[in-house]
DNA sequence: TAGATTGTTAATCGATTAACAATC
DNA sequence: TAGATTGTTAATCGATTAACAATC
């Protein structure tokens, strides 16, 4: 498949479409508008239809989208008609509730390998799997052929364990330690550190309540 | 203080500089350019300098800009010179772990109240508090004054638990939950659902390896 | 002084919105 | 048919980059 040169904001709101349209059908809805999805998710009507008709024409005039149909292009666009393997690497608090996170499984995720490099916790199991030692990240990654990873390190290791990640094959991290990672071209990361959330926001707020 | 218009996109990058300008002060540098800067984050210069300067000019022309000087700038128009304190709503493993985040305290956060709905989990503590049941939630966010919340609960009752945050006074929150908030104008909403982040890379990976 | 780097302006680039013909 | 809503074009809006005078 040649994949045409779609922006990546635009790529960025198709998983929150996904995930609205997803409710929908918990709610035994059968279509929906582009007014009534952007409603949901805060986004313009126009918008929605210019974002959906960069991949192909899923509306009808008149009705709407088939939420079902809608769903099942979206998937296949992302990709998540299949199953990634994740790799895990950092098991303090944060990566322990990745690991246990419900959400994985039914979007097409699956973390399948578990690294730590504190030998208490090399060899303990997470669900079926054994946490492994860092020191073979590498290695395990690379014949796995596993290209997602996220990084739940202390800020001072998560450098040397994104350049050993790029290095075992893995194309697209989510970063949780609090730092910024450099990356070589064509390797994505994408930054989820709490507290860079919040900081974002108390711009906004009144100082005095 | 009369605060002029900065766009959102702009104030989200801030955090970002502080970030990486903290890091070069514990490899005790002195003084960086946007040149530097801009290669640690991965934003062009031209754009940090632009950034910086909606703000004020705390740089020099040939010698580039001070760094102690600059974190604390950034700091006092992020306000986070002063503590904020928030409010966590789910005690599940997200919760947890972010209840135990070290990154937050010496970012200007504390996380000083927690609510779940589960009576196992209500009364038992968080460090040096106490988890306390969302139903008194309204009346004891908006008694503190608090203004942060993270959502950490089931994407089932996401909405429910906003609701009752925004009725409490709160202004911003940032949701783990797996679902699409509705607020009030005014109100802002950070989404960190990991599924999504994982699905916005899937679009750019190969299908065959 | 010579070299470096800022802050800012103007030019470019890209994203969003408005509007509407097409059509279900 | 009448009403609704799409997909798309053109217009608008906003963000990024390039360039450079100012100046440390």
């Amino acid at each position: 498949m040649i994949k045409r040169d779609i922006p990546d904001i635009i790529v960025s709101r198709l998983p929150v479409y996904l995930r609205a349209l997803r409710h929908m059908q918990t709610q035994n809805l059968q279509t929906t508008s582009s007014q009534e999805l952007g409603k949901q998710v805060g986004i313009s009507a126009a918008q929605i239809r210019k974002d959906l008709s960069q991949f192909g024409e899923f509306g009808k005039q008149g009705t709407g989208y088939n939420i079902a149909f809608l769903v099942s292009k979206l998937r296949e666009i992302l990709q998540v008609e299949k199953v990634w393997d994740v790799a895990l690497v950092g098991m303090g608090d944060m990566g322990h509730a990745l690991a246990r996170y419900p959400g994985f499984t039914d979007r097409g995720f699956r973390i399948t390998m578990f690294f730590d490099n504190d030998q208490s916790k090399i060899g303990t199991k997470v669900g079926e799997f054994k946490v492994q030692d860092t020191r073979g990240l590498v290695g395990a990654i690379h014949a796995a052929g596993i290209k997602l990873a996220m990084v739940c390190v202390p800020a001072e290791a998560a450098q040397e364990v994104t350049n050993q990640l790029v290095e075992a094959g893995v194309r697209s991290i989510l970063n949780y330690a609090p730092i910024s990672l450099s990356v070589p071209e064509g390797v994505r990361v994408q930054y989820l550190d709490p507290s860079v959330g919040l900081q974002r926001m108390t711009y906004y707020l009144d100082q005095n309540k």
